[in-house]
DNA sequence: CCTCATGGTGACAAATATGTCAGTATTAAC
DNA sequence: GTTAATACTGACATATTTGTCACCATGAGG
């Protein structure tokens, strides 16, 4: 069994969904691997559609779970940034097999209809 | 827009996650990729944790979103059994992909504490 | 002192996803 | 007539995730 933040886990594939699945976890990662270190305001204006209580939560799991690394910086006002770690940033080939995927599921359900 | 099933998403790949991020979908998707058609017996056996009620719910989510077919044979007992459609099966890389992922991300948890 | 920018937090509400339990239909075999 | 196998369905309870709203702290610049 893995054990992880009190959850067991039969496999390391739901051990990833768990670490992956929330609603904009993909797209924030995604949006990382592009930008690279980005802030939270400019997170803000990349996604306008999450809030930002739900965009702090999302980056604070992703945190905890060791995809992305915090950098506080002390200056005023404040300023903080959020990078990839390198176990986040081999992500890359889930988040351009999801991406391709999705394409191509998209053209299924664009003819069928 | 895209639009499915009454939402709307931005991305594809917020439309791939909407139809891969049930709880146990990648699982069965993974388990279709290699043990060909099942029925639902069998899926049962396979997945001992997740009730009937649920299976067969997430059965029809994924027949729903053209992942999986469903095929009733007219006998009795009754004899029902699953297979991955083509859009489904094109699902394999994904799941690759996430295992793949899984099993390096479960090394570093390990290896850390 | 007042305002602004930035990056937050806490309490709570609503929505969505999961899980549990009991019940259904068919017909063949005993 | 009773049981057994298979594949379900409906009503409901619980858990988990997401969203909303109001609020806080800092220090610079006016």
């Amino acid at each position: 069994m893995i054990s992880h933040k009190d959850k067991e886990f039969h496999t390391t594939k739901d051990l990833a969904l768990s670490v992956i699945g929330g609603r904009w976890k993909i797209a924030l990662v995604w949006a990382l691997l592009q930008n690279f270190p980005l802030r939270l305001n400019e997170l803000q204006k990349l996604f306008p559609d999450i809030n930002q209580r739900m965009l702090i939560r999302q980056l604070r799991e992703l945190e905890e779970d060791l995809i992305i690394e915090r950098t506080v910086y002390p200056v005023v006002p404040p300023k903080v940034d959020y990078k990839l770690t390198e176990i986040g940033y081999s992500l890359e080939p889930v988040v351009t097999a999801i991406c391709t995927w999705g394409d191509s599921y998209h053209d299924v359900l664009g003819s069928d209809s």
